[in-house]
RNA sequence: GCGGGCGUGGCGGAAUGGUAGACGCCGGAGACUUAAAAUCUUCUGAGUUAUGCUCGUGCGGGUUCGAGUCCCGCCGCCCGCACCA
């Protein structure tokens, strides 16, 4: 080892070649190792890898390398999820074909992972754009359609009537499609549906079992799913109709003083037809914003209907029925019992119309009359109930719903948020639904030998509308069952499904069938599954519905497809901003542009001042990015991978910034003027640095378990260290040697560099990972803190394991302490042994 | 509004109820050099009458011999959301 620099710009290459060339991350099916599956989410192959994918795939990268070398046969593969609508609007933006944008970008993104050396089985890669894979899906779909699991329904779309198009929420903006600006119309059109209901429960269920996954996307997804019980019960109405309402706090049926009704509920939509005024309201409800946290924030509004509803346990009473704002059509019936003493937002709604606020529920029987200054929604006892006082809450609940059964105007209910999943996309760039729609049999599956439904490829995206039905044959076809004329379906599938299966191709992927069944299970599930947060809900919550849809069908054997989650932070940078003197709007600059110096910052154009701005997530319209291949070529793959792992927990945010990827790629060269000191022949024994080293790999093989790479980062750093202070000794050199299989997995380049030249035997990759004496993980002397009423006064190093009678004597002969207890009576002393002693004077 | 998370030096962050600030970045000083870069050494929470002492983990209480850590009440920021009856 004679350079006195390294290299990245010729060794990052020559790895990767030699790591192709020796196949060194094809995952064997069939080895006898252990197994594990090591997966990041596949990117959408947009044009150009960013940051983000930069850090998730590092820090997979790390754990399947360090897998490797703890002895398992590691499934790590990358594929592209390739369909969907980025694909069209580039195709009608630029006029290239969906497909010809995609496979360009796939080779390009390609290229990027590639040069970041990451350890992936390129072997396995798929794309969902490929017949290949989609026709699989296909059949799949079909096998789930065939066990009662997919239907057609009636429900409705936003449809765009300029661009002929149907639009998804994202592209309609204030009632407008986004690049028509047309008016948006609700259309219904019959579509495509999966029951992702039947498995509800079982979803919800599921959840307590997924140890690995982090409590605040189980919580999400539990929430998501949305399971309550209660009552659901019918008002007969002073008009003469009755009114279902649901409601999951029965118990409180005689603090209901009002009954509401959503805006578009079918009672209120027929008052309008004859109220103008009533008809103005349920407008202006519309004209507000939806979503949750502006609806909370507005006031809540109301219409008196002037109907009344009678009180099922006490005819006498008579309830206003309101429409009102903050009762949505889409859960439950659509109507509610208002019971203003417990829930705030019917207390909000009953101060403003000055309606009746009852209590119901009191902290004891006493307290009956207890003014409330708020809903109280916590527990108690039954209070001004007639037949329900002194009833806990759940007694009072059971009772209700077992009167309402009972005497027939109710029944107990579970009512589930979650709803079945709309898979049908009026769209070119997706997975054909494999059916055909004949005049004599209805709706019939395409045969399993005529899959795939291929794509037709000669289609022109500059008109309106959805390709595949204007295509003048593709449609056309036959009915399978009785060879009349047919045409087929043109909705394509939610890319949602192809994210939901991908996985299972990865671990299996035979040419005849979507999977092996018992290949498959040689994988799943997978051990670690990366990705960012912004997946907590659906393309989990729909990859754990179709894994367990494909069990109901046995296909599988396993319900949750990713035993252990882990989502990780965004990679973020300052922004670099001047004031436009036109119109006052920021105009930003890149990192690129910008030279910045201690304090401030200047653009390099023109000298101008820069406003450096705040930390952000990185984003095009911000222009606070870099790019990967450019810091690659800078700084090389393995400080870009450093800088990826160091500092930041994995879980949080990662600020990037220029001084902290030049000091990794600083490290980078430090280490290797550290290792070019590796002697094997040096001799002398150095306890203290054996010590260390043996901490050293214990901590850093627990930190990667647990993708604490920032701390593995830190023991490195302290260990390189300790290493530079010692003088040569056999352990010296040892320590050297473990601190290049320690960072085998973070820096592979680098590291078989070194591996080479130090002799080595094979590819670092292959290597084991260093082996731990458990004798030298503990210390033979241990430092001592002696506190003085909980103050530190001194510390003491003392042999380990020394008895407590003799640490007490040891402090308290300490000059400091002494000074500290400055004559005053001891009256107690804690030793905790090895630790402290703590003297209470 | 509800749910979840987080508040520790100039910055990113360490810390099974037991020596707060590991490790890195930035910055200061020095060595080497004709010089610079690189590298190496060293200092770096605040205050102070400096071998010491006092203060210090968002704020206010509490439990404890001992609290960044546990409990109660606030404040602020971030994320998610579906007024879910």
């Amino acid at each position: 080892m004679t350079e006195t620099r390294f290299e990245p710009s010729q060794a990052d290459g020559r790895w990767q070649r030699a790591w192709t060339d020796a196949r060194s991350f094809e995952a064997d099916s069939g080895s006898t190792k252990p197994k594990i599956y090591v997966l990041e989410m596949f990117p959408y192959p947009s044009g150009r890898i960013h940051i983000g994918h930069v850090r998730n795939y590092t820090m997979g990268d790390v754990l399947a390398r360090y897998k490797r070398m703890t002895g398992h046969e590691v499934l790590h593969p990358m594929g592209w999820d390739a369909f969907g609508m980025p694909a069209e609007n580039a195709a009608i933006e630029k006029g290239v074909h969906p497909g010809a944008w995609t496979y360009d970008n796939i080779a390009n993104m390609k290229a990027q992972l590639q040069r970041l050396g990451f350890a992936l089985d390129w072997s396995r890669e798929l794309a969902t754009c490929d017949p290949a894979y989609y026709g699989h899906e296909q059949a799949l779909f079909i096998d789930l359609y065939q066990a009662g699991l997919v239907y057609r329904k009636e429900s409705a779309v936003n449809w765009d009537p300029v661009d002929q198009t149907v639009l998804a929420n994202e592209q309609v903006i204030d009632g407008r499609g986004w690049r028509s600006n047309a008016l948006v119309e609700k259309r219904k059109l019959n579509q495509w549906f999966l029951k992702i209901t039947d498995f509800a429960q079982d979803l919800l269920d599921g959840l307590g079992t997924l140890d690995g996954w982090p409590e605040k996307v189980r919580l999400m997804q539990e929430n998501w799913i949305g399971k309550s019980q209660g009552l659901q019960f019918s008002f007969n109405l002073t008009n003469g109709e009755t009114l279902d309402v649901y409601t999951t706090r029965p118990d409180t049926i005689f603090g209901a003083s009002f009954v509401a009704v959503a805006p578009d509920h079918p009672l209120a939509q027929a008052i309008a037809a004859n109220n103008c005024e009533a008809a103005r309201f349920i407008e202006q409800c519309r004209a507000g914003g939806t979503t949750a946290a502006e609806l909370e924030t507005a006031e809540k509004l109301g219409f008196d209907t002037c109907i009344a509803a009678v009180h099922p346990l006490d005819p006498q009473r008579r309830l206003p029925v309101y429409i009102a704002n903050f009762v949505l059509m889409d859960y439950g019936t659509g109507a509610i019992m208002a019971v203003p003493g417990h829930d705030q937002r019917d207390f909000d709604f009953a101060t403003k119309y000055d309606l009746p606020i009852i209590r119901v529920v009191a902290s004891s029987a006493d307290a009956a009359d207890a003014p409330l200054t708020e809903a109280e929604a916590g527990d108690g006892v039954l209070v001004n109930s007639a037949i329900l006082n002194g009833m806990s809450v759940a007694d009072a609940k059971a009772a209700v719903i077992g009167r309402a059964e009972s005497e027939g105007w109710g029944e107990g209910k579970t009512v589930w948020r979650l709803r079945d999943w709309g898979v049908s996309r009026q769209r070119y760039w997706g997975t054909p639904i494999p059916f055909i729609h004949c005049d004599a049999c209805g709706v019939v599956p395409v045969p399993k030998d005529q899959l795939p439904v291929v794509l037709p490829e000669d289609v022109d995206m500059s008109v309106p509308g959805n390709p595949l039905v204007r295509h003048p044959t593709w449609k056309h076809t036959q009915c399978p069952s009785c060879s009349a004329e047919a045409t087929r379906e043109t909705d394509t599938l939610d890319t949602f499904i192809n994210s939901s299966w991908y996985f299972l191709r990865f671990a299996s992927q035979p040419t005849d069938k979507p999977f092996d069944t018992a290949e498959i299970a040689q994988w799943m599930p997978v051990a670690q599954y990366i990705g960012g947060i912004e997946h907590a809900i659906l393309h989990l919550l729909y990859a754990r519905f179709w894994t367990r849809a494909l069990a109901h069908i046995g296909a599988l054997e396993v319900k949750e497809p990713f035993a252990s989650l882990f989502t990780q932070g965004m990679v973020t940078h300052e922004t670099y901003e001047q004031k436009n003197p036109d119109n006052g709007q920021p105009v930003y600059f890149t990192p690129d542009e910008v030279s910045r110096s201690g304090e401030g910052a200047v653009r390099i154009a023109d000298g101008s001042a820069i406003t450096i701005g705040p930390v952000v997530k990185m984003s095009k319209s911000k222009k606070n990015v870099v790019d990967p291949d450019a810091i690659v070529d800078r700084f090389g793959a393995d400080a870009v991978r450093w800088f990826m792992l160091s500092d930041s927990p994995p879980e949080r945010d990662l600020p990037w910034s220029a001084a902290g990827i030049e000091g990794c790629a600083r490290f980078v060269q430090r280490l290797w003027r550290l290792f070019a000191q590796y002697d094997a022949a040096a001799t002398g024994e150095d306890k203290s640095l054996a010590r260390k080293m043996h901490q050293t790999i214990a901590a850093v093989a627990g930190d990667v378990e647990a993708l604490s790479f920032n701390k593995a980062v830190a023991r490195i750093y302290e260990l390189t260290s300790a290493v530079d202070k010692a003088a040569a000794s056999a352990d010296r050199s040892a320590a050297i040697r473990a601190i290049l299989l320690l960072i085998a997995p973070m820096m592979p380049h680098l590291a078989e560099e070194a591996w080479e030249r130090i002799g080595g035997e094979g590819l670092i990759a292959d290597a084991a990972w260093p082996a731990v004496d458990p004798a030298l993980l503990v210390d033979d002397e241990v430092t001592i803190a002696v506190q003085v009423k909980g103050k530190l006064r001194d510390t003491l190093t003392v042999a380990k394991g020394l008895p407590s009678a003799e640490l007490e004597a040891l402090a308290l002969a300490s000059e400091k302490v002494q000074r500290a207890i400055d004559g005053a009576e001891v009256r107690k002393v804690i030793v905790v042994p090895d630790r402290l002693v703590n003297i209470v004077a």
